[in-house]
DNA sequence: TGAATATATGAGCAACCGCTCATATGATAG
DNA sequence: CTATCATATGAGCGGTTGCTCATATATTCA
């Protein structure tokens, strides 16, 4: 870290309080969720209905592996739950604040 | 791509409609600048008043250089702008979304 | 002009990520 | 049981990322 002297205005920086690291790393955890292509698609297919691999992966036109491996990344976060039906794996969203992130950020992209 | 028969219930699955690629690729590529602790915490300080390059990196405590390179990338994507005032560069808020998005992952991590 | 300060930027490197491929697990049907 | 299908999972590889370090640019002041 540097030792000069800087132009730092302390009356307004020593107000600002950070969030603590624990609560950032989970929430950039989160984010990195958002942050991909495909995880995106399969939050979005989620969104209607509950589906399996198979069929997320056809809509995705990906391997059942690529899928199977995101989904369960997306389960580790919490943000998709998974229940077996027979030889599949019913996949659905497991959280009430996808939907939200998902169209404030459309709106971001979507004003240019 | 697979070649098997799966089960797949195409009545339910022709109706879902993706998001085209390209929006999805912006989508993915706004939630990347959430996806990270560091350029969180700058997009958190600065919700509270513009700040130079100084006193993120005081904030912070990490290297000037460090700050420097995540405020140009933040830039880039639209999240933050600059002015200069001498030889200090003040940087603030480029977009009304990400105080929603900021709150709504907070609720998300705070409620387990 | 020259020194000092504030920021920007390029190269390089270790760590991480998203895929593929191979293989394992688990369920159902014969 | 065995064969098959659906899914899960581990290893490994190429591409990306976030930092550091060195250097460049820009502004101010003496």
């Amino acid at each position: 870290m540097e030792k000069h002297v800087h132009v730092i205005n302390y009356q307004k920086v020593d107000k600002i309080e950070l969030v603590d690291d624990d609560t950032n790393n989970l929430l950039a955890l989160l984010y990195k969720m958002f942050a991909d292509p495909t995880r995106l698609k399969i939050l979005q297919v989620l969104q209607n209905t509950e589906l399996n691999v198979c069929e997320i992966a056809y809509l995705l036109n990906m391997t059942h592996s690529a899928i199977s491996h995101q989904l369960a990344t997306l389960k580790m976060a919490h943000l998709v739950k998974s229940k077996k039906v027979g030889k599949e794996s019913y996949y659905s969203l497991d959280d009430e604040h996808i939907a939200s992130i998902l169209s404030i950020g459309k709106e971001h992209v979507l004003e240019d």
